[in-house]
DNA sequence: TATAAAATATACCAATTGGTATATTTTATT
DNA sequence: AATAAAATATACCAATTGGTATATTTTATA
């Protein structure tokens, strides 16, 4: 017999809470949304939520971790068979052409966000926007070698120098559509990053 | 005879108010500071604040002015004579070699920083924001047109456009250098301007 | 040097912050 | 249906928030 553990009532209002609170958190800050504001979003009491998190950086920071499934998809960007390096690497733009709707009504990029908002070394929000940053860098950087090794993409390619050029200019961009409100400076970076994809990395 | 203003007390507080603040604002946020964040920056009280600034916004819009000072050579390109309008382009990622460091000191670039923080479209800061994006945005548009009249860069190049790219991409290098702590990758990033500006644009 | 005005400091305020201890309610088990 | 445990609500707390009214000090001018 297999043990199959119940979803326990608190378990159940442990994922309510982190649902509602995520894109206030995303949106206010993770510094600038306060336990009224979580009251707020969730209807619920400081009791069902101190019962169910340690503190306020707790919500925190498994909001952040919600917040990241957003872009899950795009920083673990997984191959098809029979796809090239470069359909691979394509489907980065495309990601973003398709969900910089839904992302723009969650409050912008949570690691853009989470990375301006925590700046110091020692706190653990900053810590996983390293590790997410990181993984994606990696991500990145892997399908080019295998590029390479396929012989899809130049071997003189830096796959490193390009994944922070990639992340740098669709992180920038994001930043340009929210600020000035006009989603077209996100397209404008998307179509360079493509082009880029299409015309510098391939034999 | 001229009417000399003679600077007053109080100007002269409320200069050094916002000199001694603008670096908190950028690193806390520009509502992350709080009251007692600027009297201990300053060694002031609450009175000498309130008796020069009508509410803490009003010292975190000029505080933010103060801190866009920090990058205004950049955002205002000034043309030298007898230089070409590539050489004019380049003087962007020189900058940034030259000025990353202070920047970082200061909490990093005040632009991103307000961007992500002011995100209320009613906000002052926002629209403070807002017009230093798109003055720069226009500078270098204006000097890729006037790279073009001169026949120096190829007129099917879009200006705008390649003014989004650069913005984007120096402002996502930023954010990365300083999530990750590591400023290499500001420098690739202005190594790709800089490479795009002298193979791209030139007729 | 006396005096008015300007600038700054001090003492207060209500509201909000994150958090805790306890009371109450809801849920599962017998 | 009775009961124990788990989950949630309520009532409190000290500290901090932005802000104001007033007292004191500093500065400029006659």
């Amino acid at each position: 017999m297999t043990i199959e553990k119940k979803i326990s009532k608190a378990e159940r209002t442990r994922q309510f809470i982190i649902e509602k609170s995520a894109p206030i958190f995303n949106k206010k800050g993770y510094d600038g949304t306060s336990l009224s504001d979580l009251i707020e979003a969730t209807g619920l009491t400081k009791g069902a939520i101190y019962g169910n998190f340690e503190n306020k950086d707790d919500v925190a920071v498994e909001a952040f971790e919600y917040n990241l499934s957003l872009i899950h998809d795009v920083i673990n960007l997984r191959h098809t068979s029979g796809e090239s390096s470069i359909q691979w690497l394509l489907k980065i733009p495309q990601f973003y052409r398709n969900t910089h709707r839904k992302i723009a009504v969650q409050g912008g990029c949570p690691i853009l966000n989470a990375a301006v908002d925590a700046d110091d070394n020692n706190s653990l929000l900053h810590k996983k926007v390293f590790q997410s940053i990181n993984s994606w860098r990696h991500n990145i950087e892997q399908i080019i070698r295998e590029g390479q090794t396929r012989k899809e993409i130049k071997k003189e390619i830096n796959g490193a120098d390009y994944a922070t050029i990639f992340i740098a200019l669709i992180e920038g961009g994001i930043m340009l559509a929210k600020a000035l409100r006009e989603p077209s400076h996100l397209m404008i970076v998307l179509d360079k990053v493509e082009n880029m994809i299409k015309t510098e990395l391939p034999k």
